[in-house]
DNA sequence: CCTGAACAGTCAGTTTTTCTGAATCTGGAA
DNA sequence: TTCCAGATTCAGAAAAACTGACTGTTCAGG
């Protein structure tokens, strides 16, 4: 059995409002017999006359009265829940689900959040904190909108992956140390290191800095919480290489930032699925790519 | 603009709880191009993807989960709306509007209104206190479902109406008149009299059956409301002609009831509008009908 | 790497539904 | 009565819905 027919019922209310075939057809610029077709077959489903024809008005039966009621119900939500809809398709409300390394969500995201607050503020954003793998899988489950991971990434099938952002790695050295304007490799690696946990990016690419020039460092403590590795070196247990968001200051005088030689880049990647992009998502994008210059 | 169509929602919240196009199609009854048709459809009209289609299997986008959420209250509501009017049209729930005089809802309706809680308790009996003329008039509006009225009656357009009842009418004495058995114009047109109001029927009927040997009586008192005119009776003012409803004892005993000679009906008819008749007034109808014996 | 199975999607043709103009019918008004 | 507005019937046209056959893609298992 088909579902009924809404364009049915909404003949049905027209002419029940209007109190004619004729004035319902016009309105609903159909012609008479369609009217009068569309009333028959619904008495005919529902086995009943709905309207009672009298000269000059037509009037719903008791029947005719309850389904035009109900129909008037059923109509307004069909509207509603497309009307919802539209406003979904068109990111003017809606979800983006992001996935991020911590240091990415403490340092830059404040920021991006602010503006989609802003211009967006029905979008539900989600935050997970994850590593960039853990990102990009679940990117490609459909369990993830937006990601942002560290470069460079081989292609993965389905996904977009884009270069985002270039942040300098800097050296964070304990303010009582001495320390040349900038590190070099030979000199930090004479130093107690805090660095990265080995499963991060970010380890990976200090330990490849070092290695370039010929050192192999063991670091007094690994861990992957940044801000944790800024107290560590405020305290004075070592010096870190940590990747320097220009907006956040220094929060802590017992600490001093040094560009190194060579310079190294800690770059950032937003990604999300190929193929079509819902419009939240897009404004999320849009506005995190805004941001890459700053 | 055509309404959204239910069933190509019904078929999209198939294949997002079958997961497979495939699977939907067979659960429908549908070979599987319809589907994908449907879909495309929606996401057509949408603007938007609604499943993501994977190996292996197919789940909704985010966008395509709200719009299932929706479609899955809809198809619900829809279903809802036909069920309740199915009971309405089978008669197992509805109204009957009916109309009569007092003297037929005082003495006649409890019983029927007693059958009909028994039998259809959904139905919901709507009584007005109408003189006859006004009980067909709103039958031929449409306002009231059933009547009761006086007969003879000329016959109207769109309405049946067909006789219901005979009762006799009856003397009504005070218990310490002298009264003989049977009683005639000639003796009553010489005792005090309480009539029904002019404007009824009964009043017609009683003036008739003095006319016809002769009299000419003017009543004493003239009020339409038979108990009252009971409670006169009693009270010694006079004696009146009453309808005797058999199923009534008499609740008085200042009062005595004799028979008329010649015997004097008055005639009920039954009324409703011609062609269709809803169920829940047919059953009132029958229930009436078998009392018309009673 | 190839092959086959599973399944979504495309297409062309057919069936079904939907719609319409013309004609017909109907119930009051003049 | 005749006329008129408006509902309805009908037959044909237009649109849609549906399907079988085919294509393309993906993935599992050799």
């Amino acid at each position: 059995m088909r579902e009924i027919s809404l364009d049915r019922l909404r003949t049905l209310v027209a002419v029940t409002d209007r109190g004619s075939f004729a004035d319902a057809a016009h309105a609903l610029h159909l012609a008479p017999p369609t009217v009068s077709l569309h009333i028959a077959e619904l008495e005919d489903r529902i086995g009943a006359p709905l309207l009672s024809r009298k000269r000059g008005h037509v009037g719903p039966t008791t029947i005719g009265e309850v389904l035009v009621e109900r129909a008037r119900r059923l109509l307004a939500d069909a509207e509603q829940a497309l009307d919802d809809i539209q406003r979904q398709v068109e990111g003017l409300e809606g979800r983006a689900r992001l996935g991020a390394s911590t240091g990415v969500i403490a340092h830059l995201l404040p920021q991006a959040l602010e503006v989609l607050r802003a211009h967006h503020p029905a979008i539900d954003i989600q935050i997970a904190v994850l590593t960039s793998q853990e990102t990009l899988s679940r990117l490609v489950d459909g369990t993830l909108d937006v990601g942002l991971v560290a470069l460079p990434q081989p292609p993965v099938a389905g996904l977009v992956i884009k270069p985002w952002r270039r942040d300098p790695v800097m050296a964070f050295v304990p303010a009582h140390w001495r320390c040349p304007a900038r590190i070099t490799p030979e000199w930090l690696a004479a130093q107690p290191l805090i660095l990265n946990d080995a499963t991060t990016r970010l380890s990976r690419l200090t330990a490849e800095w070092f290695a370039t020039a010929g050192h192999h460092p063991a670091p007094r403590i690994q861990l992957n919480y940044n801000d944790a590795i800024r107290s560590l070196v405020a305290a004075g247990y070592g010096a870190a290489l940590l990747p320097h968001e220009a907006t956040t200051p220094l929060p802590d005088s017992r600490i001093v930032m040094r560009p190194l030689r060579p310079v190294l880049w800690r770059r950032l990647g937003i990604a999300h699925r190929a193929g079509y992009v819902e419009r939240s998502t897009q404004h999320v994008l849009d506005v995190l790519w805004d941001l890459r210059l700053a």
